[in-house]
DNA sequence: AGTTGACTTAGAGTGCACTCGAAGCGGGAG
DNA sequence: CTCCCGCTTCGAGTGCACTCTAAGTCAACT
């Protein structure tokens, strides 16, 4: 079974751009990903894996700065895991503040299109 | 009473830089600002409310670009309060859904974290 | 009187995250 | 065999929203 996918493919996947996903690997986000025989990207299980959590932290609002201390982190073992894992719940107590922020700035905004009557 | 406050103070009290002040009035997001005697700006009352509402817009993600529609409708007189409303409610979805984005991510983010262990 | 510090303007510069262009290669369809 | 399309690399360009610089003015403090 050949579920490799292509760069295309695979940025249609989590909505990026094929442009993106190999900016992505140039910046080292992500480890070059394996090339068939013609020299182009497939995208397998892990690969695609790896990139849908990134996805996540970017999503979220993760800066790419970031994201990159956090891979590198993994690279470096399983010694880091208490780094990574104190890295993401910082990001989870931003991304938590940030919804709280939005429900706060959006209870203005209805009573502002509440103030316009129906 | 002179409640009206320097730019640096505005700026202050927004989370915004007394730069940033400018720069809205700069590319027409707020009408000018009174200035005193010197010249100096002075925000009073009611520059404080609307500016107030404009950045909860911008906190929640509203470009620049369409804050200055909405501007420019509320210049034009309360014919144009419908298409305000109308403009208001679709950003309110957006907000709406980026928060569902949020706190779907984060759930994978939560995932990850208990996946470290304690 | 002099110094300090916040203000003024116009315009240039910055950081982030892409996004695109150019030039070339390779593999499947007709 | 030829055409076309999607891939390759490298490097330059873009859009957004600020952010800062330079040169100057003005009011208040010492």
């Amino acid at each position: 079974m050949n579920t490799a996918l292509t760069v295309s493919e695979a940025a249609a996947r989590f909505g990026l751009t094929a442009h993106t996903l190999r900016w992505y690997e140039q910046v080292g986000l992500v480890d070059p990903v394996p090339r068939d025989g013609a020299g182009r990207r497939r995208y397998a299980e892990a690969d695609l894996n790896r990139l849908a959590f990134l996805t996540r932290l970017r999503t979220t609002g993760m800066p790419v700065r970031e994201m990159l201390r956090y891979v590198e982190l993994a690279r470096l073992g399983s010694e880091t895991e208490a780094a990574r894992r104190a890295l993401l719940e910082a990001h989870r107590r931003r991304v938590l503040a940030r919804i709280a922020d939005l429900e706060a700035d959006l209870e203005v905004i209805d009573r502002k299109i509440a103030s316009y009557g129906s």
